[in-house]
DNA sequence: TCTTGACCTAAACTAAGGTTTAGGTAGTAC
DNA sequence: GTACTACCTAAACCTTAGTTTAGGTCAAGA
């Protein structure tokens, strides 16, 4: 099965310009064109944008996208680099989550805090308040979002 | 306690230049100058920064956390709109969080692929195996992170 | 044949988020 | 008094990740 660009663009909701854009940076190795130099796609270049996709989540840049695609098209001698590099993205991905999580403590504080205020008038009280009087859950929010900064 | 740039920077961890240029962008307000110009940090610029800190892991743009700090500085008239934020921003990170969640099942699927790839000394075994051969857990996080193509 | 639509290219442009540079001031140290 | 350090500004510059533009090709339909 064929894919033409326009299609593959509905398929990933990727405007055509950035899928040629990509092409351009190198993340689709082998892509051949028709005689008229369309760019004509096939299953393994949906896997390769699938991978694309995947990988841009994570905020991996064009370049070492570009250098992961391309050890997918040399072939088996690369497997140890591909699996390393997979294995190095878990960690950084699992990071980011954590990060995240710990971001959603202070936002959730932050939620909490601003419901007080709102339903005070003024931030005045809410602002005085000491940990112990704060709700259970939130303080653990609180003190989850201080102590990077008290541990200095 | 007065602060000057370069103490912030080592406290934060933020070059002097990015400090300065968040200052020009205007995301901390009523910073004041001594008599020679240079800028001087109380503690409630520090808990702006630490806010900025907050909403840039969010990533933010610089034109809303500018506008946040604003209100912030415009007082309790603006807790609604703060709140509204928070509240806003608090989905946004529920979702980037899920959908790292679901990044996560496709890097481990590929960790698992890879790995199999890897004892096999090809990729060819592992690319012909079909859902029901992969383990369990694997099984999963293949559907996992292929059902949205598959449900289209 | 003419036109229309889908495609192509190179290169300029954009936006975000800084960083660097060039030139200058203020306060302390010798 | 001059050297040194920390600070200042405006403006140019940089990188990333595209988007837009201007000009052109190709095949099909009226």
């Amino acid at each position: 099965m064929e894919y033409r660009i326009q299609e593959i663009s509905n398929m990933f909701h990727i405007p055509i310009s950035t899928i040629r854009y990509y092409d351009k940076q190198g993340l689709i190795p082998n892509l051949e064109r028709d005689h008229a130099g369309n760019r004509i796609f096939h299953e393994n270049h949906i896997e390769t944008l699938r991978v694309i996709e995947c990988l841009k989540r994570i905020d991996m840049p064009i370049k070492d996208i570009k250098e992961f695609m391309h050890w997918v098209a040399m072939g088996d001698e690369t497997i140890t680099k591909r699996k390393d590099m997979f294995f190095r993205q878990k960690k950084i991905v699992e990071k980011k989550i954590m990060e995240l999580q710990e971001t959603l403590n202070m936002i959730d504080f932050k939620c909490w805090y601003y419901t007080v205020a709102e339903e005070d008038q003024t931030e005045e009280k809410v602002k005085q308040m000491l940990p112990q009087d704060m709700p259970q859950e939130i303080r653990q929010k609180y003190f989850n979002s201080h102590k990077k900064k008290e541990s200095k």
